[in-house]
DNA sequence: GGAATAGTGTCTGTCAGACAGTATTGG
DNA sequence: CCAATACTGTCTGACAGACACTATTCC
């Protein structure tokens, strides 16, 4: 009995928030099959430099989008199969990255930015596993810190529930929000740092506090 | 360059509930590596077989467990690396599968159940496998109908109730607890069912409605 | 002073949990 | 009638959201 070879790549579903609304980085793909066309960067697990799946997510966002440190990167879900992929069986780990948007200046041209909510045709199953990635992104967001990753720092509140209502489609209390923020605790105002420039008064900055850099705070009811 | 092999493999976390604690279905393994120990059940991916990983997962449960129709499956998480197996680089696909103690009756003798709470050392990374299916388990009971999949059909109340505080390891509030099953609407009296026998008032006999038998019911506000 | 937005004190409806009562069986 | 458990009506404290007020800036 012979055995067949599988293939065992990575996607990165990248997401960010541009002009509120969210949005996802695509690659023009410089490979058959599918080449030229737009897909979610990924690639083959490289045995010998990786040394995991994880790893090969991260360098796919170093290698495709000039990413060095990401911010956040979370295991998605696998998708894998006989049919997904025209080369034969596969397996691809699909993981889930959350950048601000300026974060993504830097790596301009290489990636474009489409809303999630408005997708071009896609090849293999890409469809599915953003639209998985952006259901996974809107739930967790109902009772995490999620969305700070989609903030850059320091911000201000306002700037913080806003980017939570264009994740969630829908508009928050503001003492709410205001609570429950301070329940997470994730939060810390950066000494004597305000937002000025507009013709009111200018707003605390705050930035994340160091064990919550990488990681969640959650919240026991939402929001 | 010569590119590496990778293995590709899934691994099920069968739980179940025996005498109010949750446990573990292990088996024996017959092959190297680890031969002889305990560990999870798991195997090959097989390509010319198996359509997708869900496949090689209901695959194993069919050989290893004897289940035929598994209850509920799901895909857990993708655990990789180098180092995980002492064969070389692999992928392995965890599932987790929950079923009523009764299923597995039929399947004695071949499979061992391990309190979660009190696992032995076991062979590759299956500790933290079954570690991130019970923390997943445990999360999901708290907002969903994820517990009625380790009751046998029909039940009561007040038996469902008990599994949920065996899972959840905390007491329940009886009235609140009542108020949310309804609200998840998915269970249905069994017309005339009573469960008799104890010297006191019969129970009402339910069952899963037929949409949510393979599915979830979801809470906005959890239990 | 006015416009605009940031931030806060207080009220109220809702809902989860507690309590206590009724219902229904076997002995 | 008593014990035991199933089930239900009602009260209450806590909390999310609404409202309105104060604070601070630029013009």
């Amino acid at each position: 009995m012979t055995e067949t070879r599988i293939i065992c790549t990575v996607d990165v579903v990248l997401l960010t928030l541009e002009q509120g609304a969210l949005k996802v980085a695509l690659v023009r793909r410089d490979r058959e099959p599918f080449a030229q066309a737009l897909a979610l960067p990924g690639g083959y697990v490289h045995a010998q430099e990786d040394v995991d799946a994880q790893a090969s997510a991260a360098r796919v966002l170093r290698e495709k989008a000039g990413l060095e440190g990401p911010p956040y990167l979370e295991q998605l879900a696998t998708f894998s199969g006989a049919v997904r992929d025209p080369r034969g069986w596969s397996v691809a780990v699909a993981y889930c990255a959350l950048v601000p948007a300026e974060v993504l200046a830097q790596a301009a041209g290489r990636l474009q930015l489409v809303p999630v909510d408005g997708l071009p045709p896609l090849p293999f199953d890409h469809r599915q596993i953003i639209d998985a990635a952006v259901q996974r992104v809107r739930s967790k967001s109902q009772y995490s810190s999620l969305p700070v990753h989609l903030c850059a720092e320091p911000f201000t509140l306002p700037q913080l529930q806003a980017v939570y209502e264009a994740v969630l489609g829908e508009p928050l209390n503001k003492v709410s929000f205001r609570r429950k923020v301070d329940e997470l605790a994730m939060l810390e105002p950066v000494p004597g740092a305000l937002q000025t420039g507009g013709a009111h008064r200018p707003a605390q900055l705050y930035r994340v506090r160091p064990p919550y850099r990488r990681s969640l705070s959650l919240s026991a009811r939402g929001l």
